[in-house]
DNA sequence: AACTATTCATAAAA
DNA sequence: TTTTTATGAATAGTT
């Protein structure tokens, strides 16, 4: 087709082959548009010129990606499997620490202590013991501050009430004073702490399952 | 080109359709070919027919992969984005349970206790305090279990030595009878767990950093 | 699948 | 580049 026939090799002359390049393109990308309407088809053609000019078409009912993933599906070859691979190897890694971290908190929790020899016990014993004096000190802590703020506040409101009281007498000679004991804020401060808790309560009863969907998303324990 | 001109619009006959698709199909690979001979152009064309029938051309050059990478990097649309965005959110979900993991543990050592309130310490204490007392008794239980064993043991070869003594005796009239006091075997199991616990040992310095590459990886309850 | 009558694509020239 | 145009190629409809 043209001013005559031509062999089908390389095109020596740059600009020849340029200019052919053009026309062949809107030619094939004409041929491809055509092919997609008249048959229904899904197509996608990626084309870089000899000087790395790049031009695409894709059927209008897909984007590439999307012929890209069915070509994947249909060819069976996982063009990403480097990348998809390298970030299996970094979640395993982390699914073991998790794994680990777990383990960890069961042992400090009194279960599956069967794994651990004699040394290991001696340790974890000899350093709960260590953290569970600091639990308490900080609780204690927490304790006296919350009691002193208390009583500080009662202190403050008591005042408060008997100088109310006092105008009121000044004012109209009645007697409203009742005696509140500010020893029992400490029974108080306590009480706050009497309620269930709920942040290790749910880790005793071991029988209860608590998967979630993702398998390792669960905090449960038992799993992973 | 053909017996009259045709309408660019969807052919309705599937067997028209599908012939049609046949000789195209044939036609846009020529195509693809001449286009890579004459220009020295690469290039990737995949086909989905409407029953879903799957044809491919690249040029010889290069394969399909290095053509849809060449895309990627050139158009810069990310093609496996969906995936990896996926991959992503699960990575940081186990990172987010496992700094959760952490932080239990470093408060089951005593630490970070600023962030709890006394709901939740008198929680964890008391929490520790029974699994204490279970670690506790898992020990005594290893404890006496490897005593009885190593007392089985001395007593065992105790009673060979004596018999052996006893066909010396009888043999040489000899004399090298020991007292091996059974008893002492206690201390010998104890002196088992003497050594520096290194399981739990480490955790206690908590001002020695213990980074690795990848920033998760490290088993360090001081990140994340 | 093979055969044409046509239309289409395009090589060479401008 | 794009347009022109002569010519070979592609193919729609038929067999």
């Amino acid at each position: 087709m043209g001013r005559g026939k031509i062999e089908i090799k390389k095109i020596e002359n740059p600009t020849n082959r340029q200019v052919t390049y053009s026309k062949r393109r809107a030619g094939i990308m004409k041929k491809a548009g055509e092919l997609t309407v008249l048959c229904d088809a899904e197509l996608s053609l990626i084309m870089f010129s000899s000087t790395g000019k790049f031009s695409e078409y894709c059927s209008p009912s897909a984007d590439t990606k999307t012929v890209y993933d069915r070509y994947q599906q249909v060819s069976g070859v996982n063009l990403w499997s480097a990348q998809y691979e390298k970030m299996q190897n970094t979640l395993n890694h982390l699914k073991e620490i998790n794994h680990g971290l777990r383990r960890e908190i069961r042992q400090r929790m009194g279960e599956d202590l069967e794994e651990l020899d004699i040394k290991e016990l001696r340790g974890l014993e000899q350093n709960m013991d260590e953290a569970l004096k600091l639990v308490r000190n900080r609780k204690y802590h927490v304790i006296s501050t919350q009691t002193d703020t208390y009583k500080k506040k009662l202190k403050n409101s008591h005042e408060t009430h008997k100088s109310l009281l006092r105008e009121l007498e000044t004012e109209e000679h009645a007697v409203y004073y009742v005696d509140e004991d500010p020893a029992g804020s400490y029974d108080g401060a306590l009480a706050l702490g009497n309620g269930t808790p709920y942040l290790y309560s749910f880790r005793t009863q071991p029988t209860q399952p608590n998967l979630q969907g993702m398998g390792y998303g669960s905090h449960d324990l038992r799993l992973a």
